[in-house]
DNA sequence: ACAAAAACTGAATTATGATTCACTTGTTAA
DNA sequence: TTAACAAGTGAATCATAATTCAGTTTTTGT
């Protein structure tokens, strides 16, 4: 008898695991799932291309983990902006700014994770996103409804229509073609597109404009 | 010398690229873009594999026109909601109901309209038929605005606000997990989620709940 | 040093369908 | 009838990458 699994391999074997998961990370963020090939994150992990498949059931799972990954890094983001202090308008605002800007500062990405077409494994990860999302506003709306700053709705369905406008209008300027043409010039100022998406927003959500 | 192209011929060649589309469309309908084989189309249609080549340049071409029909059936709807006596609120109001509804009715098509991964040139005919959308709806607020019954905003970035509110709230609906988890019971009513939907809309462009 | 058990390797295999093309059939005008 | 040409056919080919797996290397306990 020899071998037996050791804390040492254990160790080595997590990191090996991690450093694929941070290559398909880089690649998917440098130009998206579709042309992410598992032979070059393998090239790029330092990895043979059979090595990601004992981490790994599928390619799928492994973007399906990607997927959520990096969803989760955004839907952080929201929910640390929305447990600021402060009314719950105030903080929707916050964290309906903090999704736009996020989206807008690192497009590649978030026109992954939003507008992507990718296989059924990582579009099921995909509505769940958007459930996270949503699940978040919902909450945050039936505060407002409680605090009396948000008028009586169905809190569900108007987070649902948040996620919605916000993204839709972020399709557009996220798309590669857009994205490809604007050549150099990075980092525009985005806070007019913002502000205007927002303006929608919060009056759906208030009736109050802005 | 001898053949040359007669009316008869161009009347045939005419039918049979027709029969083409209309079995795609079919098969598109009844099971979304992925699964449709070109291999299945043809059989359908009752013509060779090959034929298929003579009529369309690429399978991405013939999908690219099935979508494009799709969509313009769809959008030739809204347009005529919209197109109805009385003020842009009440026309706006029925065009979004008209969307959604429609939408409801069709849950494949719309599925593969506004939410199933496509191959880039069916993508691009999917950013146009959005745009249609937006467009439409961007001309009506205008109105509205002219008219006094819809405060000044920007309007294409509320009708873009608008778009997504809508597809977003039928994503869920309308993802094949839950068509056909649904089983049989085919129409059931839409009155309620359409309803909430329209609600937030309409108070994100009036400011008015209703 | 050694045998047992993993883990790693990457070239070869496989899977999936779209696309092609040598050949057959149909159409036209003389 | 026939020559000239286009349209139609569908089995064979091709393209693309994901996935496998027989062989190699590494690790471990004795």
């Amino acid at each position: 008898m020899a071998y037996r699994e050791t804390e040492k391999m254990r160790k080595r074997k997590a990191e090996a695991r991690q450093r694929i998961v941070s290559c398909a990370y880089q690649c998917v963020a440098e130009s998206g799932f579709r042309s992410a090939r598992v032979t070059s994150i393998a090239a790029m992990a330092g990895v043979a291309t059979g090595t990601i498949y004992r981490h790994f059931e599928s390619k799928e799972d492994l973007f399906a983990e990607i997927f959520r990954l990096a969803t989760q890094r955004e839907v952080d983001k929201v929910a640390e902006a929305l447990s600021t202090p402060g009314d719950a308008t105030k903080r929707l605002e916050a964290a309906l700014r903090q999704f736009a800007e996020r989206a807008l500062r690192g497009p590649v990405m978030a026109w992954s994770l939003i507008a992507e077409p990718v296989d059924p494994k990582v579009e099921e990860e995909r509505l769940a996103y958007r459930q996270a999302y949503a699940e978040l506003f919902e909450r945050a709306i039936k505060e407002g409804m409680d605090e009396g700053c948000i008028p009586v709705q169905d809190a569900r369905q108007s987070s649902t229509c948040l996620v919605g406008a916000i993204a839709e209008s972020l399709v557009g300027p996220l798309s590669p073609a857009q994205t490809n043409s604007e050549a150099e010039p990075r980092n525009d100022n985005y806070e007019p597109l913002v502000n205007s998406i927002l303006c929608f927003c919060m009056q759906g959500l208030t009736g109050t404009r802005r």
